[in-house]
DNA sequence: ATTGACAGTTCTATTTTAGAACTATAGACG
DNA sequence: CGTCTATAGTTCTAAAATAGAACTGTCAAT
C-alpha cells in the first residue's frame, strides 16, 4: 500500500486516515479548533518546520477542511478557516483529547476543561447511538459490509 | 519539537498522538476492532512491512492498549489483544470512520454499516455532552486551564 | 529430509521530516 | 533614501522513518 492510493481503499477510515492520519496534522488542527489561523501563528505555536506547514495546510485546502481566505491586500496575506467539513472533524478531535484525558494525565490532571454553553457545565464527551440515543461500546457493535463494500473480502472499517 | 517528547507535553491530544497518531497506527487499530489479532493476519490484511508492524505493535503493548497473550506452547506463539484502555479507543476509530461515511465516500456508499445490537438498527455515532445528554458542535465549546495547564501560554487539547 | 506456518529480525534503498537559510511585499523608522 | 520588521511562504542539506525484500528459529505435518 502506498500512502498516495490511501484515500482510494473502500474503507472510510483509511480514506479519512489520508486527510489528518499523521501526527502534525492532528495538531494543527487541534490549533484550528483553539482559533488559529495564520500561518506565523501555527508555526510559532507549535513549532512545526515551515516547510511542513505549508504542505499540510495545502492539504487540509485541498480536502475542504480549512479554505484560504485572504484578509489583507497588499501585501496579500491568508489565513486558513475551518470549513463546515472542518468543523464535523470536532467529534474526532474531542475523542482523542476526551482518550488523553482519561489515559494519559499525569498527577497533575487535566490540562484543559471543556465547558458546554448550552448548559453551562464542564463535560466529557459521550458517544452515543443516533437510532436509541444509549452510549455505544465496542463489544455492541456488528458490522456488515455496505454498498460501497469491496467484492473480495477486505478490511474496512 | 522532538516526537519523543510528544507524550510529556501539556496536551492531552499530543499525548494520545503520541500513541495512535501515524497511519499504520491507526490502520491498525482498525483492524483490532474487526477481531483481528495475530501478526500474520495483520500483516496480509494491510500490506504493512514486518519491520513496522512489530514495531507498532510492540508500542501499543507499552501504553496499555494492546496486551500480547500466549495462545499456544511450543512453539511458543502470542497474540495481540485489546485491553480496556484499547477498548476505549472506540469513539476514536468511530468518530474517523464516521467522518469518512460522511465525507469521503465515493458513488458507491459506504463500504461498513454499523449495527447496535442493544437496538438492533444501523446507526452513525453522535457525540453528545456528559451533563445534558444534547449533541456537541465545535462552536458551543469554551475551553478552560485545567489543573494540568501549563504554566505558560501554551496550546493544549 | 523437506515443506509450511508463524512470529518475528536484519539489511539496503527510498521517502519523509528536521532545521536552517533564503525570497518577496510593504509599512514604519530615522 | 536605506534599514528594520512583519508575514507567508520556498529552497536547501542532513537526519530519521518507512518500504521492500530476505533471513532466522521453532515445531508439526508429509
Amino acid at each position: 500500500m502506498r500512502w498516495d492510493t490511501l484515500e482510494e481503499e473502500q474503507c472510510s477510515l483509511a480514506r479519512t486516515v489520508a486527510v489528518i492520519g499523521d501526527r502534525w496534522s492532528l495538531l494543527i488542527l487541534r490549533e484550528c479548533f483553539l482559533r488559529v489561523r495564520r500561518f506565523e501563528e501555527f508555526q510559532s505555536r507549535l513549532g512545526i518546520t515551515r516547510h511542513l506547514l505549508a504542505d499540510r495546510l495545502k492539504k487540509f485546502v485541498r480536502y475542504g477542511v480549512l479554505r484560504r481566505a485572504r484578509y489583507q491586500e497588499s501585501p496579500a496575506r491568508y489565513e486558513y478557516i475551518l470549513t463546515q467539513r472542518g468543523l464535523d472533524l470536532y467529534p474526532v478531535v474531542m475523542s482523542i483529547v476526551h482518550w488523553g484525558d482519561t489515559h494519559m494525565v499525569d498527577e497533575r490532571g487535566r490540562p484543559l476543561l471543556h465547558q458546554h454553553k448550552n448548559c453551562g457545565k464542564l463535560f466529557d464527551p459521550v458517544m452515543i447511538c443516533s437510532e436509541c440515543g444509549e452510549p455505544v461500546h465496542a463489544k455492541q457493535v456488528h458490522t456488515h459490509p455496505g454498498p460501497g463494500a469491496a467484492k473480495t473480502a477486505q478490511a474496512s472499517g
